[in-house]
DNA sequence: TGCCTGATGTTCT
DNA sequence: GAACATCAGGCAC
């Protein structure tokens, strides 16, 4: 696999987030490894209403502007995290928000950090980072590297992809900008 | 099954 | 002071 930053730094953001489908990522805690996969994502940009590089860089959304990469985490409705992916050159403020993973090795680590089982482990942005223990600490994290390492796999199929409107926001909702593996039970609800 | 709402605090206006 | 890239639980049907 090609070095993840110049990579994800090569691509535009859309292709990014269509590229993140199948992926992996791998996650350590406290010497225990769990592996999942990306089933869901949507595509953010600097010219987009409804990214929070909208409004230029601000101390929150320093990371989406740096290299990519890396996580860009944030804290959201006052009790929940997200995670994203940045892309694209420095400085463009791109990222791919993860919406759904599926878990793939050890789903005793993830109901560790949850409570729960099955699909509702991580059918949603915020399920996900509690389930794979991921907070603020972590915003600006390399991917290349422990505890959170994203590994890049070979394209899907594009008849595997689905392609529809960006959920949860109130800016920009036409752009079709969110992509999900066609029938996978983790894909979050509301995404339909 | 599906709508409605409360929780809870950071960020930006 | 309002908005917010959400979730879970309650209640009506």
């Amino acid at each position: 696999v090609k070095d993840l930053q110049n990579y994800l730094g090569s691509i535009d953001v859309v292709d990014a987030a269509r590229s993140l489908l199948g992926c992996e990522l791998e996650r350590t805690v406290d010497g225990e490894r769990t592996i999942v996969r990306i089933v869901e994502t949507e595509a953010y940009h600097q010219s987009d209403a409804a990214s929070h590089s909208y409004r230029g860089k601000t101390p929150r959304t320093d990371v989406m502007f740096g290299s990519a990469g890396r996580l860009y985490v944030y804290f959201t409705y006052g009790m929940h995290y997200c995670c994203n992916v940045v892309t694209g050159p420095e400085e463009e403020g791109s990222a791919v928000l993860i919406r759904a993973v599926e878990p793939i090795e050890n789903t005793t680590l993830l109901q560790l950090g949850r409570g729960k089982t099955g699909v509702e482990l991580t059918n949603g942005p915020a399920k996900l980072c509690q389930a794979l223990q991921i907070d603020t600490n972590f915003n600006g994290h390399d991917l290349a590297h422990a505890p959170i390492r994203l590994h890049i796999k070979p394209p899907l199929a594009p008849a595997g992809i689905v392609a529809t409107t960006r959920i949860g926001i109130t800016n920009d909702t036409e752009r079709p900008w969110r992509f999900y593996i066609k029938d996978n039970p983790y894909v979050s609800k509301r995404a339909v």
